[in-house]
DNA sequence: TTTTTTGCAAAAGGTTTGCAACACG
DNA sequence: CGTGTTGCAAACCTTTTGCAAAAAA
């Protein structure tokens, strides 16, 4: 079952495991950042035994790939997503809940950056998360 | 000597020693981010036994006083700059090479995001990271 | 002298690597 | 069947914590 996924990982030259369908359906279906832990804990009661090390390869080969994307939300691990659309994130600083917003700014100042700078030839990557205070937290403080 | 550094130390309400004197006096030359690691390894010459420890602890007791920011360029370890005016980094890839620039999207794009946001109250931090190949990588590949 | 800071040792995460057994194609 | 994937153990790296000696005010 799953075509869909199973057909995602055999356009990215990728085999069909098990561990692969299991950890791209499920970062699919969830639509937001997950750490390598977290990943396991929420998959360990279908798949025992399921390791860490191998989802870790497993986010490894996808984000190679690009059919993930990892991001570090906060000092901690790493998170990982499916990059749907082009998105970005806002962390509460306090609960850690996430929520995406669409508005990115990076296009519009890619080329006047790279005008005005010394030493780079081109933009790859960026980041941009925003961090602040959720409703809930902020009453309770 | 450094008269000044002492000062800043003694304004953010620091006790003045050697590590935090000798941190503080390498950041702020130096003007942009650097690791712990790099700290040690550039301060070591001149204080030999200095402990990673202590510039960790250093470099907490600086941002809890506002005098040193973090930021996470790449997945490796934390930065540590002294925050001068507002701005951002380009980080090259293939060689770490930073640079900075001074465009900064976050202030015309708060408003909009809080606004649309359905959990957020207030945002108090953002990262905006860039990364890419410089001129010297990118003739090289 | 009192409190804070430092260095050392050790622990605590998160992530990577080596290797043999296993499974996909 | 051959190559790539998995699980387990162990290593690695960055960062944190505990504690006693040393230093700042």
């Amino acid at each position: 079952m799953n075509k869909a996924i199973k057909g995602e990982l055999r356009d990215a030259g990728l085999k069909v495991t098990p561990v692969r369908e299991a950890v791209l359906e499920f970062l699919t279906r969830m639509g937001r950042p997950f750490t390598a832990k977290e990943i396991v804990a929420k998959l360990s009661p279908k798949m025992p035994g399921l390791d860490m090390v191998t989802v870790y390869r497993t986010l490894h080969s996808f984000e190679k790939e690009g059919i993930v994307k990892s991001l570090s939300l906060g000092q901690e691990a790493l998170s990982y997503e499916v990059p749907s659309h082009h998105h970005h994130h806002i962390v509460c600083t306090n609960c850690a809940l996430i929520e995406s917003f669409d508005v990115c700014v990076f296009e519009s100042v890619k080329e006047n950056v790279l005008k005005k700078s010394k030493s780079f030839k081109d933009i790859t990557k960026h980041s941009f998360e925003l961090f602040g205070l959720c409703k809930a937290c902020s009453k309770k403080s």
